[in-house]
DNA sequence: TAATTGAACGAATTCGTAATTATTCAGGCC
DNA sequence: GGCCTGAATAATTACGAATTCGTTCAATTA
């Protein structure tokens, strides 16, 4: 109804993309089917394999799109004007956990998607990681610029900042414990992250 | 076969914890029976329930001897002589993560344990987490006191250093990446919350 | 009396089978 | 020729009967 001649077909890419998106969204990955996303695009499940080799890609295409669209609002919250490195990380660490778990509230089998990508399609966890990795490596390099921050290693600082933020981005671990005030939370293990144990230097440019 | 006149109702309680945690190990927690339990103490099915209310009774047992198990050893490892405050706060993370990693190894079915937690004990966990958070605090406290550490507020520290650790002590999280060097990645943990991201002060007494 | 058993019963689980599903491909449509 | 369909196939899933399990309790043992 909608395909004319002139319609290119990364359109009905993502045409496909979308529909699928809103399936997983309202009933989960196993139980939408080929044949109900075709329909919804007006095609024939057999016509999907033309744009997609497989179920798991579709899948993996919608969880990419959701990480990029987690990446783009990390680094808006983090590209205001006038954050110091340390709001930077701050905001980096309540952007995450915001955006997960909104994602957590309003798709209710989020829960089933990151099992689909645990079993299925690790890697892409692995490139997610990989991409928190890149953005927090930035943060840390701007900090030590700056001036505000001491670090030797940043690759390995940076790996250790995201083990130490895992808390608030998992979203096994965000859904085990669902009334907890994780705005909070996230911000004294920022203010530790940052200041340590040892307590801030007295001549500490912040 | 082994019950005497003589012998008290807290061994037979003992002994159904043997072998109800041997059945847990080897075969899990569902898979397990009341039956099978039973016949191990030479007993048949229904006199269990004199000395437990049920199954998940047993299951929480065998879990809150684990936990102790878990607490004696990180106690035993943070007692060592001669330690820091900052090496007590390694020796705690290695500690933990060791005996989980170890019991992970060796107990294949310890993942359906912690989902039976999850579902039906919650309680359970929260006690474990108020332990833990018992033994941070008294680390932190120790810190401040011989002047290594520099905290506001306790309470709100611990708990944002369990946060930052919950990366090496919880199961599934141990699990999903199984080749990763997690002593190498805690010592770099337990160094960015000591330190901070600010480095070191000049004058700082370790 | 105190400890234990084994039958009994609702709830949960298993298991074999029927029905769906993902995927392929030989053809039809424009 | 490029695009699409619909039947065919192997694999997965859903469903219901049959079994097993957790739990209780009257009866038995010692």
């Amino acid at each position: 109804m909608s395909k004319t001649a002139s319609e290119p077909a990364g359109d009905i890419q993502a045409q496909i993309l979308d529909a699928a998106t809103e399936r997983f969204r309202h009933y989960g990955y196993r139980k939408t089917t080929m044949a109900e996303v075709a329909g919804d695009c007006s095609m024939s499940a057999g016509n999907l394999y033309r744009y997609f080799e497989s179920k798991s890609d579709i899948g993996a295409a919608v969880s990419i799109a959701w990480f990029e669209a987690l990446h783009q609002a990390v680094r808006a919250a983090i590209a205001q004007p006038g954050l110091s490195p340390r709001q930077k990380l701050e905001a980096y660490v309540l952007a995450v956990n915001r955006f997960t778990v909104e994602s957590l509230r309003n798709t209710p089998h989020i829960q089933e998607m990151v099992d689909f990508l645990c079993e299925e399609r690790r890697d892409l966890l692995e490139g997610h990681l990989d991409s928190c990795h890149e953005i927090v490596a930035g943060i840390l390099t701007e900090g030590v610029k700056r001036g505000a921050f001491d670090i030797a290693d940043i690759a390995t600082t940076a790996r250790a900042v995201l083990n130490a933020i895992v808390r608030f981005e998992y979203p096994p671990l965000l859904a085990l414990s669902g009334d907890t005030d994780f705005e909070a939370e996230a911000r004294d293990l920022v203010s530790l992250i940052v200041d340590g144990l040892r307590g801030q230097p007295a001549n500490a440019i912040s």
